[in-house]
Parts: C-alpha cells; sequence; structure tokens
DNA sequence: TTGACATATTTCTATATGGGAATATATTGA
DNA sequence: TCAATATATTCCCATATAGAAATATGTCAA
C-alpha cells in the first residue's frame, strides 16, 4: 500500500505546507482564486489543485460569484486536528515545568 | 515534484493514521516495540518502520533497557500542531455560535 | 559459544502525489 | 457571436511512500 489520499481527511490535506498557507490566508477573510495565486506566489493551476484537496475534505467552501469563485475556511474541519493535538497538551505543560524547574534549581546553585 | 516525505515536518509525519494511534498509545507511558506490536495489531517491521519515522520528526524518544527499545512521547513536538490549528479557534467558535443562534430563533418561531 | 528473544533493515511493488505545461470550461460584456 | 477574463482539468514524470516478506543485527542467559 502506499500513502493514504490527501483527500483522506484533514491529516493527509494539512501535511501539505502550501495548504495550510492556504487556509491561513483564507483566514482572514473569503478570497477568490486569484488573490491566492497573487498572495501565495503559486501557479493558478497549483492553486485550482490545492483548493480541490481541502474542498475534497471540507476545510473550504466556495461559492460563485460572477466569473469568480470565492473561497473560504470552514474552520470546523479544523477541529479533529486540535482535539487530537489537545490530548498531549497536559504532556507538554508537564515537560514544560520541569525544564522550568531545572533552570531555576541552576540559577539557585550559582548564586 | 512528489508528496513531501513523511520525515518533513510533524504535519506530515503526523498524516499518517497509524502513527497517530502509536502515538495515543504511548501517551500513556513508555512502551517497549513488542508492547506496541500486541497493542496496534500490526506487523513488526512495521511498527519499526513508523517509530523511526516518529523518532525522525522528534515525536518519540528512545532508550535501551535490555534487549527492549522503550519508546516515548516527545509531547512538545506536537505544539506547531495545536498552536497552528489555534489560530482558528476563534473562527469555529464563531461558527457554533451562529449555529446555536439559528436552532434559538427557529425555536421560538415554533412555540 | 550458542540459542532465544527483541528490534531494525532491506527488497519489492502498487499507488498517489505536486509541479509544469498545455488546454478546457465557464462567464461576462460588447 | 466573439474576445477577454477567471478558473478547472488533463497529461506527464520523478519521487516517496506502506505493507509484505525475508533477513540482518543486537543482547542476554546458560
Amino acid at each position: 500500500m502506499a500513502r493514504a489520499a490527501t483527500t483522506s481527511d484533514a491529516f493527509n490535506a494539512l501535511a501539505e505546507r502550501r495548504r495550510r498557507d492556504i487556509l491561513s490566508y483564507l483566514a482572514m477573510r473569503e478570497r477568490s482564486v486569484t488573490e491566492i495565486v497573487d498572495a501565495m506566489e503559486m501557479e493558478q493551476p497549483s492553486v485550482s489543485k490545492h483548493l480541490k484537496v481541502l474542498k475534497g475534505v471540507g476545510l473550504v467552501e466556495v461559492r460563485r460569484e460572477g466569473r469568480q469563485m470565492l473561497y473560504k475556511v470552514n474552520a470546523m474541519a479544523i477541529r479533529p486536528l486540535h482535539e487530537w493535538t489537545s490530548t498531549f497538551e497536559r504532556l507538554w505543560k508537564h515537560q514544560l515545568l520541569g525544564i522550568k524547574e531545572r533552570a531555576e534549581a541552576n540559577n539557585a546553585r550559582k548564586q
């Protein structure tokens, strides 16, 4: 078997940096494909293909306005990622606390 | 160009479901490869390869104990994902609020 | 040293990609 | 109807998988 399809879920779709960049750009507001192309400095066909993947997993929504296609983020689709990572939050906070404590113990020794 | 390597960053490494499962399992505590194999119901070589990818991006750490290799999560490496998704939190909360308001307006109309 | 156990690596293969280039489709205004 | 604008699709190709199978490496205990 090969890697899971980019369109299989949000995790796979967002593995690609360019698609995360596009989503971040869309976070401000709805944008046309041309606006995305200009902002991202990518070829238009590439942008269209990335948008297709994002749409495939429900990360963006589209509506037509004349000849333009206006894309916007569907933030709800990002929640599964946020929630999965949140289950580890306790762990890294614990890690950070350990680092802080060791640093303070070090400082005390140096005084 | 093809897809970015699974080892290029945490986003790519975690796109694979099996690797997320392994990390979730390790969230409880340090585990040997055999324990992971038994829990995940995967072939041992597959587990070793997934662990190699996870280690490659710093998502796990290993230490040897006799003939066993004990793997544990490095939760810090998950933070970039958490933080990236957090930038959209405001948006989905806004979405949820909208859904709630529409539901309430609907209820009021039906009374 | 040898055998058993634990883990890692190699080889193979089908498959899906991302980008580039070219082209197709859709919509508008004249 | 036609040209211009906006977007999508197709074709090509180098590349990196994940899993299966076989094998290699490392460590201990007797």
